[in-house]
RNA sequence: GCCGGGAUGGCGAAACUGGCAGACGCAGCGGACUUAAAAUCCGCAGGACCGAAAGGUCUGUGGGGGUUCAAGUCCCCCUCCCGGCACCA
């Protein structure tokens, strides 16, 4: 994504074509493939023709089908992994088309991101013209290798026509209580005084424009979205999306991380300071509880600083730990540093028992998980375990294995840590002798009743911060005034459009580098008239996350110049859901989280029906070569304009298609395009020669009955059109629907003399023709449309319906039965392919070389499986 | 550590429900066409061995066991590669 150097393409015009037409009369037309021509012709035909790929109305009788792929950010050049998504969807798109659906396939801008805020520093350009350039790149790079979109519907995130309806939303959260403000820890880098995103902190902990400087965290009011409040629908919806990748839900399943657990609160033995008296701790093994000989809090936990305040030395030690923990987490192996810890020397109760705890501050307790505290219980956790150990805190076991039918007797001592559910609680007051289970409903009612905690459920899941200090992006539509404090910007006055006029360096004012958003500098954005009480007030100068535009745009899709709301209900209504969505596996869990949450938070406010965006999702996988991910530094990037200019755009798509199935990764060879070209050449070559009209043999010897010849010919192209319709239905092979085409292309072209001869009728001549040319025109439309043409076809190679399988045409007269003898193959027969079995196994036994391969043995069985093989098996 | 995906010729891969391993393509070799080359067309091609040849024998899907008439495919154990998550209390 973060892609920020690169022009657009630099196609130069490559023209073969000159030659071949300049000596051509009217009867030699190019008689050799040559893509620039036949791709340059069909651009501007299609180019002529702006609504060839629009989607009808709802109104149109045809069945709907919405096939998205996900929006590019326009980083200036698409890449291979551009082209495959692309060549994916453009694929079933042009599919369905021609069984005769009704398409949506719309295509966008992920248009808002930092990238165009650097370049805006280095080289002086303006964010919007630099994004608005390389969206015109990329757009004609997508026109030049043929991509079916319906432009109608095309939308930029960065225009304020889309943003606006972002304000719109965010108004309508807020209004919800989705939307609200409180302080939180962010990246900030001193240098570029702005926040940063955790990918754009190095390894090292510095800044990755300035690898010398230490990102610091820095507490910041922040704008958070309540995505929590769905947490759970977000996890039980997994469970519908049956048409969504397993590995996709198991990871959002892990992400929301749902746990079922009880709070308690310990209270402070002796006196509190300002955090208060209370420490509140989460677990899912209240039953353990009387076994806790330690509470152990987070180092960053409010409360330690109260605790250790009279104390120099523990202060220091304190902040070891939080240095540790915060290197960890940088270096991204927090859980992999050892344990540290260190008592401050302070107790707390225990609500059930009374007892005396020791309070502890360790660096494996996360702040941002549970309460940040926990109740350490050595005996039955393996952290805690290792903890007590190196410390030499008492560790005291009150669960034991469960026997069956035996009395439970106190000897027996389980190998510790010893974390079984399935157990039986001891040395625990009054909870002693019950199922595990049991005890945590009873323990957590009771402390309930008692009010000093409960059983509840936490998410690993949080609020989705979506407040950024950068310029381009959607500004947040609030203002903050003196007396009334936040009031939103009134509907009727968005959209609040970005100014143009903003200096992106940042001000360094007497040696100090001023804070905030760029737009904190602009003070015609700034200052604004209260909407309330008209007074001065000032603007809200952070701007949304881009995850917000990508989070609902594909509803926008439906109709993008609609100016009175953000989508038309009816019309979502029909195209919704998304019937196939394709994208990259990158996106598991950010964007495709956040637009579920959007659609469930649109649903509740009544502008849509469905409750997920997408029926089925397909992540395709990732375009490498020599086995690694294409990158500059390591000088493997193959461009699609090289490509597309060496060998045109039917082959470079339809190679990101053969080369492997889609879901797999793709490992890239320049030589694998040249076959896929070879291969063009050649059905171009044998859909141009001996075309019926050219051919005059006059009446057919085999007018009513085919020959061997004709009738394998018929066969295998019923064969293909199972093959390839089955793929588009099922498991999206491509490679081998490709393949399927390839058999059949050796198979027509070797029948040359076979057709001269006239040993098939002029008719299967024309079929096969006509059938290849649809069956490859989802994957090369270009080289399809013009064969399309030659054949005297007047109408939409679009429109055209798909081929027809007919199972009697297809079915084999006689099949190849390979003999085996204890599993080895001996010989082959050919046989009626409706034999009998008693026949086949007459005939296997009788063959020559089976009858050698048996003598002097003993038959013990003879399997037969028809069509297939017979299995002898001897002693 | 946990959860996915994967390992098949020189290379990318195919074999979808256990049934002839290697379809299709790349690279390679041989031949035709050509003054020559390119392009194109035809043919060969997992490996080892036997044979002048036709053909034959053995072996082979990361490694080891198992189930089965039959295993790339099913079961158990192990190795390596890729991706994701990770003191989640």
């Amino acid at each position: 994504m973060a892609d920020s150097k690169s022009e657009g393409p630099n196609t130069k015009p490559q023209s073969s074509a000159q030659t071949e037409v300049a000596n051509g009369g009217v009867a030699s037309r190019a008689d050799r493939y040559d893509p620039q021509a036949i791709e340059q012709k069909w651009s501007e035909r299609w180019a002529q023709n702006p609504d060839l790929y629009r989607a009808e109305p709802p109104t149109s009788s045809r069945k709907k089908y919405y096939v998205l792929e996900m929006l590019p950010y326009p980083s200036g050049a698409l890449h291979m992994g551009h082209v495959r998504n692309y060549a994916i969807g453009d694929a079933l798109a042009r599919y369905m088309w021609m069984q005769g659906h009704n398409v949506l396939h719309p295509m966008g801008w992920d248009a808002f991101g930092l990238p165009a805020e650097n370049a805006a520093i280095q080289n002086q350009t303006p964010p919007r013209q630099w994004t608005l350039h390389n969206i015109a790149s990329m757009k004609a790079q997508m026109k030049r290798l043929g991509f079916a979109y319906d432009w109608s519907k095309e939308l930029a995130t960065c225009l304020p026509e889309y943003y606006r309806w972002n304000q719109w939303f965010f108004l309508k959260f807020f209004e919800q209580g989705l939307a609200y403000r409180k302080k939180s820890k962010v990246n900030w880098c001193p240098e570029c005084a702005t926040v940063l995103a955790n990918e754009q902190v190095l390894p090292n902990g510095c800044c990755w424009r300035h690898e010398n400087t230490p990102v610091e965290q820095r507490e910041l009011e922040q704008w958070f979205l309540r995505t929590t409040k769905y947490a759970d629908e977000l996890l039980q919806g997994l469970d519908t999306l049956q048409g969504w990748p397993e590995k996709v839900r198991t990871m959002q399943r892990n992400w929301i991380g749902r746990s079922e657990g009880t709070l308690v609160d310990f209270k402070l033995d002796g006196a509190a300071g300002p955090a208060g008296d209370t420490i509140s701790v989460f677990t899912t093994r209240v039953d353990t509880i009387y076994g806790a000989t330690s509470l152990q809090l987070a180092p960053e936990h409010p409360l330690v600083a109260d605790l250790i305040a009279n104390d120099p030395g523990l202060l220091a030690k304190v902040e070891d730990l939080m240095a540790e923990q915060r290197k960890a987490k940088e270096v991204g192996d927090i859980g992999a540093i050892e344990k540290h810890g260190v008592s401050t020397e302070r107790y707390a109760l225990n609500p059930f028992n009374g007892e005396q705890v020791p309070i502890w501050v360790a660096n494996y307790v996360l702040l941002d998980y549970g309460t940040g505290a926990i109740m350490s219980v050595p005996a039955h956790d393996e952290r805690d375990y290792e903890f007590a150990k190196k410390y030499g805190l008492d560790i005291r076991v009150v669960i034991l294995p469960r026997r069956d039918g035996d009395e439970r007797r106190e000897t027996d001592e389980p190998v510790l840590p010893f974390t079984e559910m399935d157990s039986l609680v001891m040395n625990s007051g009054e909870y002693s002798g019950l199922p595990c289970q049991e005890a945590i409903v009873k323990m957590s009612k009771f402390a309930e009743a008692q009010g000093f905690g409960k059983a509840t459920v936490t998410y690993r899941l949080k609020d989705w911060g979506i407040s950024r200090q950068r310029y381009w992006g959607t500004p947040i539509p609030m203002i903050y005034c003196p007396d009334c404090g936040i009031v939103p910007v009134p509907e009727k006055d968005l959209p609040v459009l970005l100014p143009e006029k903003v200096q992106f360096m940042p001000l360094v004012i007497a040696g100090v580098v001023a804070g905030g958003s760029p737009l904190s500098r602009v003070p015609e954005f700034v200052n604004v008239n209260c909407p309330k009480c008209g007074g001065p007030a000032r603007r809200e100068t952070d701007t949304m996350d881009t995850f917000v535009d990508s989070s609902w745009y594909f509803y926008r899709y439906t109709d993008p110049s609609l100016d009175s709301k953000p989508l038309d209900s009816d019309t979502v209504g029909y195209w919704f859901p998304i019937d196939q969505y394709i994208g990259g596996v990158e996106h598991a869990i950010l964007h495709l989280i956040y637009s579920r949450f959007w659609t469930k938070v649109m649903r509740d406010m009544g502008l849509v029906k469905n409750s997920e965006p997408a029926d089925r999702l397909f992540t395709q996988g990732m375009v490498i070569k020599g086995g690694a991910k294409m990158s500059k530094s390591l000088g493997n990037v193959v461009s699609p304009d090289d490509m597309v200019a060496r060998y045109g755009a039917d082959s470079t798509r339809m190679y990101t298609l053969f080369a492997s199935p889609p879901d797999r990764d793709l490992d890239w060879q320049d030589a694998g395009v040249e076959g896929i070209s070879r291969f063009l050449s050649r059905v171009y070559r044998l859909v141009t020669e001996n075309t019926p009209t050219q051919n005059n043999q006059p009446e057919l010897p085999v007018a009513n009955k085919r020959g061997p010849a004709a009738r394998n010919l018929q066969r295998e192209l019923h064969k293909t059109i199972k093959r390839i319709s089955d793929d588009f239905k099922g498991r999206w092979h491509f490679n081998t629907s490709i393949a399927a085409l390839m058999e059949l292309t050796n198979l027509f072209s070797g029948m040359s003399s076979d057709i001269a001869d006239g040993n098939v009728p002029m008719e299967d001549v024309a079929e096969v023709k006509r059938s290849l040319v649809l069956m490859l025109a989802p994957f090369a439309p270009y080289l399809t449309h013009e064969l399309w043409e030659m054949l005297g076809e007047t109408a939409d190679l679009l429109r055209a319906p798909w081929p027809q399988y007919d199972a009697a045409l297809a079915k084999e007269e006689e099949v190849e039965i390979a003999i085996q003898v204890n599993g080895k193959i001996r010989s082959r027969i050919v046989v009626p392919a409706d034999a009998e079995e008693a026949q086949v196994r007459e005939l296997a036994l009788a063959d020559d070389k089976v009858k050698a391969a048996l003598a002097g043995k003993e038959v013990v069985k003879v399997l037969v499986v028809k069509g297939r093989l017979v299995n002898i098996a001897v002693k």
